[in-house]
DNA sequence: CGACGTTTGAGGCTAAGTAC
DNA sequence: GTACTTAGCCTCAAACGTCG
Protein backbone atom coordinates (compact mmCIF):
# COMPACT_ATOMS: atom_id res chain seq x y z
CA UNK A 1 0.00 0.00 0.00
CA UNK A 2 1.49 3.64 -1.28
CA UNK A 3 1.39 6.20 1.36
CA UNK A 4 -1.07 8.38 -0.33
CA UNK A 5 -3.41 5.07 -0.31
CA UNK A 6 -3.16 5.30 3.21
CA UNK A 7 -3.96 9.33 3.17
CA UNK A 8 -6.79 7.97 0.69
CA UNK A 9 -8.32 5.82 2.93
CA UNK A 10 -8.38 8.01 6.04
CA UNK A 11 -9.98 10.22 4.21
CA UNK A 12 -13.23 8.43 3.94
CA UNK A 13 -16.17 9.62 5.76
CA UNK A 14 -16.77 6.33 7.78
CA UNK A 15 -13.18 6.33 8.81
CA UNK A 16 -12.68 9.73 10.27
CA UNK A 17 -16.13 9.00 12.16
CA UNK A 18 -15.56 5.83 13.36
CA UNK A 19 -11.44 6.84 14.46
CA UNK A 20 -12.38 10.21 16.11
CA UNK A 21 -15.91 8.56 17.86
CA UNK A 22 -13.78 6.29 19.19
CA UNK A 23 -10.87 8.33 20.10
CA UNK A 24 -13.02 10.95 22.05
CA UNK A 25 -11.55 11.27 25.31
CA UNK A 26 -8.68 8.76 24.88
CA UNK A 27 -4.70 9.58 24.80
CA UNK A 28 -4.16 8.48 20.99
CA UNK A 29 -0.73 7.10 19.84
CA UNK A 30 0.09 7.07 16.40
CA UNK A 31 2.71 4.73 14.75
CA UNK A 32 4.92 5.41 11.42
CA UNK A 33 6.32 1.78 10.84
CA UNK A 34 10.43 1.49 9.40
CA UNK A 35 12.00 -1.44 8.91
CA UNK A 36 14.34 -0.43 11.21
CA UNK A 37 12.32 0.64 13.95
CA UNK A 38 8.92 1.38 15.17
CA UNK A 39 8.00 5.19 15.49
CA UNK A 40 5.27 6.38 18.22
CA UNK A 41 4.05 9.50 18.55
CA UNK A 42 2.12 10.90 21.80
CA UNK A 43 2.28 14.25 21.84
CA UNK A 44 2.20 17.30 20.37
CA UNK A 45 4.23 19.80 21.85
CA UNK A 46 4.15 18.90 25.38
CA UNK A 47 0.27 18.30 25.09
CA UNK A 48 -1.31 14.28 24.55
CA UNK A 49 -1.94 13.40 21.50
CA UNK A 50 -6.35 13.44 21.04
CA UNK A 51 -8.25 13.12 18.19
CA UNK A 52 -11.52 14.40 18.98
CA UNK A 53 -13.27 15.46 16.08
CA UNK A 54 -13.30 14.39 11.96
CA UNK A 55 -10.98 16.76 11.14
CA UNK A 56 -8.76 15.41 13.98
CA UNK A 57 -7.90 12.47 12.24
CA UNK A 58 -6.15 14.29 8.50
CA UNK A 59 -4.91 16.94 11.15
CA UNK A 60 -3.17 15.07 13.16
CA UNK A 61 -1.78 12.29 9.99
CA UNK A 62 -0.35 15.83 8.58
CA UNK A 63 1.26 16.70 11.54
CA UNK A 64 3.38 13.82 11.44
CA UNK A 65 3.53 13.47 7.74
CA UNK A 66 6.95 13.90 7.32
CA UNK A 67 7.67 10.32 9.21
CA UNK A 68 4.29 8.47 7.30
CA UNK A 69 2.32 6.88 10.30
CA UNK A 70 -0.68 4.68 9.32
CA UNK A 71 -1.71 3.21 12.89
CA UNK A 72 -3.58 4.92 15.51
CA UNK A 73 -4.02 3.69 18.75
CA UNK A 74 -5.58 4.56 21.93
CA UNK A 75 -5.82 3.74 25.32
CA UNK A 76 -8.49 1.57 27.00
CA UNK A 77 -9.07 4.28 29.22
CA UNK A 78 -11.21 7.16 28.88
CA UNK A 79 -10.17 10.27 30.84
CA UNK A 80 -12.26 13.27 32.30
CA UNK A 81 -9.21 15.99 31.20
CA UNK A 82 -6.45 15.48 28.86
CA UNK A 83 -4.69 18.30 28.63
CA UNK A 84 -1.07 17.52 30.30
CA UNK A 85 0.71 14.97 31.05
CA UNK A 86 0.02 15.20 34.76
CA UNK A 87 -3.64 14.56 33.56
CA UNK A 88 -2.09 10.95 32.26
CA UNK A 89 -0.37 10.12 36.01
CA UNK A 90 -3.70 10.46 37.83
CA UNK A 91 -5.92 7.30 38.35
CA UNK A 92 -8.83 9.54 39.73
CA UNK A 93 -8.50 11.41 36.04
CA UNK A 94 -9.96 7.91 34.57
CA UNK A 95 -13.62 8.51 33.84
CA UNK A 96 -14.21 5.19 32.22
CA UNK A 97 -12.33 1.97 30.93
CA UNK A 98 -12.57 -0.74 28.12
CA UNK A 99 -12.44 -4.02 29.32
CA UNK A 100 -10.07 -5.18 26.45
CA UNK A 101 -9.41 -9.05 25.75
CA UNK A 102 -6.31 -9.19 23.79
CA UNK A 103 -6.16 -12.63 21.34
CA UNK A 104 -2.80 -12.81 19.69
CA UNK A 105 -2.55 -15.72 16.61
CA UNK A 106 -1.43 -15.72 13.15
CA UNK A 107 -3.68 -14.56 10.69
CA UNK A 108 -4.59 -17.75 8.92
CA UNK A 109 -5.53 -19.73 12.24
CA UNK A 110 -8.34 -16.88 12.60
CA UNK A 111 -10.91 -19.90 12.83
CA UNK A 112 -9.10 -20.83 16.03
CA UNK A 113 -8.89 -17.02 17.16
CA UNK A 114 -12.90 -16.51 16.51
CA UNK A 115 -13.00 -20.01 18.35
CA UNK A 116 -11.13 -18.30 21.52
CA UNK A 117 -12.77 -14.87 21.38
CA UNK A 118 -16.54 -17.10 21.35
CA UNK A 119 -14.87 -18.39 24.79
CA UNK A 120 -14.97 -15.39 26.10
CA UNK A 121 -17.89 -13.89 24.73
CA UNK A 122 -19.95 -17.35 26.15
CA UNK A 123 -18.69 -16.69 29.50
CA UNK A 124 -19.81 -12.90 29.14
CA UNK A 125 -23.01 -13.99 27.87
CA UNK A 126 -23.47 -15.98 30.91
CA UNK A 127 -22.74 -13.34 33.05
CA UNK A 128 -25.76 -11.16 31.47
CA UNK A 129 -22.84 -8.99 29.52
CA UNK A 130 -24.36 -9.22 25.62
CA UNK A 131 -25.47 -5.67 24.25
CA UNK A 132 -22.31 -4.29 25.03
CA UNK A 133 -20.22 -6.52 23.65
CA UNK A 134 -18.13 -5.88 20.30
CA UNK A 135 -15.67 -7.89 18.67
CA UNK A 136 -12.61 -5.52 16.37
CA UNK A 137 -10.15 -7.19 14.47
CA UNK A 138 -6.84 -6.39 14.76
CA UNK A 139 -3.80 -7.35 12.39
CA UNK A 140 -3.01 -11.19 13.23
CA UNK A 141 -5.81 -11.22 15.89
CA UNK A 142 -8.40 -9.84 17.28
CA UNK A 143 -9.74 -7.85 20.22
CA UNK A 144 -12.85 -8.65 22.40
CA UNK A 145 -14.51 -4.94 24.16
CA UNK A 146 -17.05 -4.50 26.65
CA UNK A 147 -17.89 -1.05 25.88
CA UNK A 148 -16.73 1.33 29.06
CA UNK A 149 -20.25 2.63 29.53
CA UNK A 150 -21.59 -0.91 29.99
CA UNK A 151 -21.06 0.15 34.47
CA UNK A 152 -23.18 2.30 35.88
CA UNK A 153 -22.53 5.64 37.21
CA UNK A 154 -23.20 4.16 40.66
CA UNK A 155 -20.83 1.27 40.54
CA UNK A 156 -18.36 3.97 38.72
CA UNK A 157 -17.96 6.26 41.43
CA UNK A 158 -17.17 3.30 43.77
CA UNK A 159 -13.96 1.91 41.86
CA UNK A 160 -11.74 3.44 40.00
CA UNK A 161 -12.76 2.22 36.11
CA UNK A 162 -9.71 0.82 35.28
CA UNK A 163 -9.87 -1.75 38.31
CA UNK A 164 -13.03 -2.83 37.01
CA UNK A 165 -11.95 -3.38 33.64
CA UNK A 166 -8.64 -5.17 34.74
CA UNK A 167 -10.61 -7.56 36.87
CA UNK A 168 -13.29 -8.26 34.35
CA UNK A 169 -10.45 -9.25 31.84
CA UNK A 170 -8.63 -11.19 34.84
CA UNK A 171 -11.70 -13.20 36.06
CA UNK A 172 -12.91 -14.01 32.67
CA UNK A 173 -9.73 -14.81 31.87
CA UNK A 174 -9.14 -17.33 34.47
CA UNK A 175 -12.59 -18.80 33.66
CA UNK A 176 -11.65 -19.36 30.11
CA UNK A 177 -8.39 -20.73 30.40
CA UNK A 178 -8.66 -24.24 30.20
CA UNK A 179 -10.72 -24.14 26.86
CA UNK A 180 -7.98 -21.45 25.71
CA UNK A 181 -4.70 -24.13 26.76
CA UNK A 182 -6.71 -26.49 25.00
CA UNK A 183 -7.41 -24.32 21.21
CA UNK A 184 -3.81 -23.37 21.68
CA UNK A 185 -2.25 -26.91 21.77
CA UNK A 186 -2.85 -27.35 18.04
CA UNK A 187 -0.52 -23.81 17.25
CA UNK A 188 1.92 -25.16 20.13
CA UNK A 189 5.42 -24.59 18.58
CA UNK A 190 4.32 -21.50 16.05
CA UNK A 191 5.96 -18.50 15.57
CA UNK A 192 2.66 -16.80 16.95
CA UNK A 193 1.10 -19.18 18.91
CA UNK A 194 -2.56 -19.01 20.01
CA UNK A 195 -2.68 -16.68 23.80
CA UNK A 196 -5.20 -14.77 24.71
CA UNK A 197 -3.65 -11.74 27.38
CA UNK A 198 -4.60 -8.98 29.96
CA UNK A 199 -3.18 -6.41 28.88
CA UNK A 200 -4.79 -3.84 30.96
CA UNK A 201 -2.75 -1.49 32.63
CA UNK A 202 -2.39 2.11 33.23
CA UNK A 203 -1.60 3.46 30.14
CA UNK A 204 -1.70 0.80 27.30
CA UNK A 205 -3.41 1.49 23.88
CA UNK A 206 -4.73 -0.96 21.81
CA UNK A 207 -5.85 -0.59 18.10
CA UNK A 208 -8.12 2.30 17.44
CA UNK A 209 -11.35 0.93 15.20
CA UNK A 210 -11.27 0.97 11.50
CA UNK A 211 -7.18 2.29 11.59
CA UNK A 212 -4.96 0.25 9.07
CA UNK A 213 -2.80 -2.37 10.60
CA UNK A 214 0.82 -1.61 11.31
CA UNK A 215 2.70 -4.41 9.06
CA UNK A 216 -0.53 -6.07 6.60
CA UNK A 217 -2.60 -3.91 4.58
CA UNK A 218 -5.23 -4.94 7.25
CA UNK A 219 -8.25 -2.20 8.69
CA UNK A 220 -9.73 -2.89 11.88
CA UNK A 221 -13.15 -3.78 11.82
CA UNK A 222 -15.41 -4.16 13.95
CA UNK A 223 -18.52 -6.97 14.44
CA UNK A 224 -20.74 -8.09 17.03
CA UNK A 225 -21.04 -12.00 18.19
CA UNK A 226 -24.13 -12.33 16.01
CA UNK A 227 -21.65 -11.82 13.07
CA UNK A 228 -19.11 -14.30 13.77
CA UNK A 229 -20.05 -17.48 11.92
CA UNK A 230 -20.09 -15.08 9.20
CA UNK A 231 -16.90 -13.91 9.36
CA UNK A 232 -14.20 -13.70 6.35
CA UNK A 233 -10.98 -12.43 6.01
CA UNK A 234 -12.24 -10.42 3.65
CA UNK A 235 -13.61 -8.39 5.49
CA UNK A 236 -10.00 -6.44 6.46
CA UNK A 237 -10.15 -5.50 3.36
CA UNK A 238 -9.40 -1.80 3.39
CA UNK A 239 -11.36 -1.63 -0.14
CA UNK A 240 -14.32 -3.68 1.06
CA UNK A 241 -14.49 -1.93 4.69
CA UNK A 242 -16.81 -4.18 6.13
CA UNK A 243 -17.60 -2.51 9.13
CA UNK A 244 -20.18 -3.09 11.92
CA UNK A 245 -20.67 0.47 13.44
CA UNK A 246 -23.07 -1.27 16.66
CA UNK A 247 -19.78 -1.42 18.45
CA UNK A 248 -21.23 1.89 19.93
CA UNK A 249 -24.13 0.07 21.62
CA UNK A 250 -23.99 -0.54 24.80
CA UNK A 251 -26.30 -1.03 28.25
CA UNK A 252 -25.84 1.04 31.13
CA UNK A 253 -25.35 -1.39 33.98
CA UNK A 254 -25.65 -4.48 32.07
CA UNK A 255 -21.68 -5.13 33.05
CA UNK A 256 -22.40 -4.38 36.61
CA UNK A 257 -22.82 -7.64 38.36
CA UNK A 258 -19.50 -9.55 36.66
CA UNK A 259 -17.77 -6.37 37.91
CA UNK A 260 -18.64 -6.78 41.25
CA UNK A 261 -17.69 -10.45 41.61
CA UNK A 262 -14.26 -9.49 39.77
CA UNK A 263 -13.85 -6.90 42.10
CA UNK A 264 -13.99 -9.74 44.89
CA UNK A 265 -11.90 -11.81 43.11
CA UNK A 266 -9.13 -10.00 41.54
CA UNK A 267 -9.17 -6.91 43.54
CA UNK A 268 -8.27 -4.45 40.77
CA UNK A 269 -5.47 -3.12 38.54
CA UNK A 270 -3.73 -1.20 41.48
CA UNK A 271 -3.74 -3.94 43.84
CA UNK A 272 -2.38 -5.90 41.02
CA UNK A 273 0.62 -3.55 40.47
CA UNK A 274 1.60 -3.57 44.11
CA UNK A 275 1.89 -7.32 44.16
CA UNK A 276 3.45 -6.92 40.85
CA UNK A 277 1.75 -9.38 38.69
CA UNK A 278 -0.44 -7.28 35.91
CA UNK A 279 -0.49 -9.23 32.63
CA UNK A 280 -1.74 -12.59 32.54
CA UNK A 281 -1.45 -14.70 29.61
CA UNK A 282 -3.22 -17.64 28.49
CA UNK A 283 -1.82 -20.19 25.71
CA UNK A 284 -0.15 -23.31 25.47
CA UNK A 285 1.87 -24.81 28.51
CA UNK A 286 5.29 -22.87 27.39
CA UNK A 287 3.61 -19.82 28.19
CA UNK A 288 1.63 -20.84 30.70
CA UNK A 289 5.05 -19.13 32.32
CA UNK A 290 6.29 -17.95 35.04
CA UNK A 291 3.62 -15.37 35.53
CA UNK A 292 0.88 -17.88 36.91
CA UNK A 293 3.56 -19.97 38.68
CA UNK A 294 4.63 -16.90 40.85
CA UNK A 295 1.13 -16.20 41.46
CA UNK A 296 0.70 -19.20 42.64
CA UNK A 297 4.03 -19.46 44.76
CA UNK A 298 2.64 -15.91 45.86
CA UNK A 299 -0.84 -17.20 46.65
CA UNK A 300 0.40 -20.08 49.25
CA UNK A 301 0.74 -19.86 52.73
CA UNK A 302 3.39 -18.17 54.16
CA UNK A 303 6.69 -20.22 53.38
CA UNK A 304 9.68 -20.88 55.84
CA UNK A 305 11.94 -18.46 53.58
CA UNK A 306 9.90 -15.87 54.25
CA UNK A 307 10.21 -15.96 57.81
CA UNK A 308 13.57 -16.09 58.18
CA UNK A 309 13.89 -13.22 55.45
CA UNK A 310 11.68 -11.26 58.53
CA UNK A 311 13.73 -12.20 60.88
CA UNK A 312 16.78 -11.28 58.73
CA UNK A 313 15.15 -7.93 58.14
CA UNK A 314 14.31 -7.60 61.96
CA UNK A 315 17.77 -8.46 62.81
CA UNK A 316 19.86 -6.44 60.69
CA UNK A 317 17.43 -3.36 61.50
CA UNK A 318 17.92 -3.50 65.36
CA UNK A 319 21.70 -4.09 64.38
CA UNK A 320 21.98 -1.83 62.23
CA UNK A 321 19.56 0.04 62.22
CA UNK A 322 19.48 1.13 58.39
CA UNK A 323 14.93 0.25 57.79
CA UNK A 324 15.09 1.01 54.24
CA UNK A 325 17.66 -1.53 53.83
CA UNK A 326 16.24 -3.72 56.51
CA UNK A 327 13.42 -4.01 54.10
CA UNK A 328 15.40 -4.99 51.02
CA UNK A 329 15.11 -8.28 52.72
CA UNK A 330 11.37 -8.75 52.00
C1' DC B 1 34.50 -30.26 66.74
C1' DG B 2 35.38 -25.97 64.73
C1' DA B 3 36.99 -22.99 61.06
C1' DC B 4 36.10 -21.65 56.76
C1' DG B 5 34.27 -21.63 52.08
C1' DT B 6 30.12 -22.59 49.28
C1' DT B 7 25.34 -22.92 48.42
C1' DT B 8 20.77 -21.46 49.06
C1' DG B 9 16.51 -18.60 48.27
C1' DA B 10 13.96 -14.41 48.66
C1' DG B 11 13.29 -9.69 46.91
C1' DG B 12 15.76 -5.55 45.06
C1' DC B 13 17.69 -3.51 41.25
C1' DT B 14 18.80 -2.54 36.40
C1' DA B 15 19.36 -2.94 31.52
C1' DA B 16 17.45 -4.86 27.64
C1' DG B 17 13.53 -6.55 25.27
C1' DT B 18 8.64 -6.41 24.08
C1' DA B 19 4.07 -4.92 22.72
C1' DC B 20 0.65 -1.64 21.43
C1' DG C 1 6.10 6.92 24.24
C1' DT C 2 5.14 4.05 27.87
C1' DA C 3 4.91 0.26 31.09
C1' DC C 4 5.43 -3.87 31.53
C1' DT C 5 8.43 -8.59 31.56
C1' DT C 6 12.79 -10.90 31.55
C1' DA C 7 17.33 -12.14 32.76
C1' DG C 8 21.03 -11.49 35.36
C1' DC C 9 23.42 -9.93 39.16
C1' DC C 10 23.09 -7.93 43.82
C1' DT C 11 22.24 -8.49 49.01
C1' DC C 12 22.16 -11.24 53.46
C1' DA C 13 22.59 -15.08 57.18
C1' DA C 14 21.68 -19.82 57.70
C1' DA C 15 22.55 -24.19 56.21
C1' DC C 16 25.53 -27.20 54.26
C1' DG C 17 30.01 -29.24 52.90
C1' DT C 18 34.80 -29.99 53.52
C1' DC C 19 38.94 -30.55 55.83
C1' DG C 20 42.37 -30.58 59.51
Amino acid sequence: MEYNEVLDYYSRELVKKEISDYCKGRWVALEAPSEEKRTFFRYIGKKPLKVEEERDVEAVLKRFKFFKPRTFYATANVYKKLDSKEDLEEPDNIALSSPIWDVDNELERWKQTLEAATAIIEELERAGVVKSVFLKWSGRGCHVHIHEKAFSPELLKEHNPLDISYSIVEYVLRRTQDKIKELAKSSEGAKRPLAVENDMDLKRVFTVPLSLYRSLDLAAICFKPDEMDDFSVSWLDPHELRHNIRWKEYEIGEADDIAKRALAEIGGYFKAKAVGMVRTRVGVPATKDKRSERFERKARKLGRFQVMGLLQAARYYVLKGNLEKAKSFG
